[in-house]
DNA sequence: TTTAAAAAAACAAACGTTTGTATTATTGTT
DNA sequence: AACAATAATACAAACGTTTGTTTTTTTAAA
């Protein structure tokens, strides 16, 4: 702890006041054992003195750090920072801070990240699993080590065990193509990403399904599943789709925003009219989407609330006695489709 | 600390192994004063109990606790996740943490936000301050209470007794606008964000330098300050502007990426040629300037590597031995200009 | 006044480490 | 076999709080 040696405390107003620490101690906890005079007296003292409690020792001695660790996937996706937001907006009302942490989108750095934060720094873990994470053991390890954890976005099965917020990607999916299905399109295109990731898999179920529900033919050629290394590289996956001869697609559904904006610049660039030759849908509505021209219809996720929920759900299990058995809890948020000009 | 009481201490490998406490520590520690037989038994026992070291008595004992306290005006703005980003890449190397706080954009919270950490949670502390921010002595007080402190962006005159990373916000105005000059452009427009913000300020100045060098009248009529609530006021800002009979730009400069999308939009929806009929020159180069149709050229911030020396500076405080008088170190980062397809 | 009850404050252990100093065990020398 | 010298380990204080228990002081009743 980067202070000097001369740091004022609980031990010097002891000292000056000719009272012991514990006194002290109470006196400033407003605890009602102290009397009124001595409290006042003992409050005027440590502001005199610029005494600064000591947090570390506080925790030690509470067994309370009042810190929750956040893990996500990475930092340049403004879907996570607007659930960070969400969680710092709750926890902070609830007298906790928030230490985020990335694991960059890999697995080994996720388990370290955990370990990290068993390592008593943190009162819970809010944690949003990498892609790669296949696995439930490192987070029910922590769970029974009696570290509350929530879980959020790319929940596979396993991981069922923990308290989790998310939303029916599935559903969303299903509600966006639906849409394009009844605004009469036929050649309803599919671009997501890495078919590994939880959320593109059922999203792509999503859009199977609502094709399936409205028997139209499922065109191989009109699916694209991007690697998405970086923007960068989507742009080049989503330039070649578009500029392959066999595509001649009258509606786009895109797993994201991003994918959304680079295949109407894409678009655009190839000379189509949007809305009036071809729609498109993005997924998240953070960022940029209304600010694009045209602006693009999304299915918007409730971000920031998905931060709340999970920060709520956290909360609660750290207010519950210790003994009671958990109960698992799981939210599922709605998501809702924007309308604006990329779509009819 | 959220966990059970049954979380295994040196304590407990000691009892089984019939060692103290302390050569199970120094065990641990890699310390040559334990026999190497011994170590490994430690570590083996250890390892099979399930062994977690206590973060937070660690730190009371050593005085340090590894993390190193970030406050950002607000989380929702690229320019700081992404000197979050630099910072973090530095500072994991060095085997500490980020904590980071969000002001806001309010100078209370940033008092208290300062004195949450000075409580001793973290070792030194990264400061972007608000516009509110007026004064130094809050942040003097935490310097002088021996916790090393590092500024990026917005420092005014009074913050120059602290550690600072920052870019030449005039000469890069004034190279943006000088750029337009050369390109033969009379009607230079100006958007900036809130006068009172030191970076806008800095900006405006460039601004007026480079027409005030090239001889060219400054015109009212062509510059905007927004009060930059959010998006959708800047939108409005922007659009009222434009839509004004007086103006008649043939270039842009605008001071955020996100005004120079908004500038676009306007003058998309008014049917304007860019770059043909007039250009456009944002600042920041985060987001999507890139991906807009027409792509945006920018002065390019370089956040990730202002976030890497800040955190740079920072450590190098840390490292310092107590005593010696801290030499104040201030780092300017250059810019330069991104040119895309906004500009000729 | 003495004494019991209540109020105020002091004492001391605990939280889980680190680390300087003291003690015990081992080795090598004669 | 006795004795240094050194290696290995144990002891104990310290980090700055909190909090249960005990002691002292004050108040009020007899």
């Amino acid at each position: 702890m980067g202070f000097k040696k001369n740091r004022i405390k609980l031990e010097d107003i002891a000292n000056k006041l000719n009272l012991s620490i514990a006194t002290v101690s109470r006196a400033l906890d407003q605890n009602p054992r102290v009397k009124q005079s001595t409290r006042e007296k003992v409050i005027q003292t440590a502001n005199d003195m610029g005494y600064m409690p000591n947090q570390i020792a506080k925790s030690l001695s509470s067994g309370k750090t009042n810190i929750i660790g956040v893990i996500i996937p990475r930092y340049d996706e403004p879907f996570f920072i607007e659930v960070c937001r969400g969680i710092d907006h709750y926890v902070s009302t609830h007298n906790y801070k928030i230490l985020i942490s990335s694991s960059r989108n890999s697995f080994d750095s996720e388990v370290e990240n955990l370990a990290s934060f068993e390592r008593g720094l943190v009162d819970g873990i809010i944690l949003s699993p990498t892609h790669e994470t296949k696995t439930f053991s490192h987070i029910k390890n922590v769970i029974n080590a009696g570290i509350p954890v929530v879980l959020f976005d790319n929940i596979i099965e396993e991981m069922h065990g923990a308290d989790h917020v998310l939303i029916d990607d599935k559903k969303a999916a299903f509600s966006a193509v639906e849409f394009f299905i009844k605004k009469g399109k036929k050649q309803i295109a599919f671009i997501g990403g890495a078919k590994e990731k939880k959320v593109f898999k059922d999203r792509f179920e999503g859009y199977k399904e609502a094709l399936n529900t409205y028997n139209i033919p499922m065109n191989q050629n009109l699916i694209l599943h991007c690697n998405s290394l970086d923007r960068k590289s989507d742009n080049i996956e989503i330039n070649s789709f578009f500029n392959s001869p066999q595509i001649k697609p009258d509606a786009v559904f895109t797993c994201t925003d991003n994918y959304g904006l680079l295949t109407m610049k894409t678009l655009l660039k190839l000379g189509y009219k949007i809305p009036e030759d071809i729609s498109v849908i993005g997924f998240g509505d953070l960022g940029l989407a209304d600010v694009f021209v045209p602006s693009l219809t999304c299915v918007a996720q409730p971000s920031f609330e998905m931060g709340q929920k999970v920060a709520e759900l956290l909360i609660n299990q750290l207010s519950e006695p210790e003994n009671i058995n958990h109960q698992k809890k799981v939210i599922t948020l709605d998501t809702k489709i924007i309308l604006r000009e990329s779509t009819p």
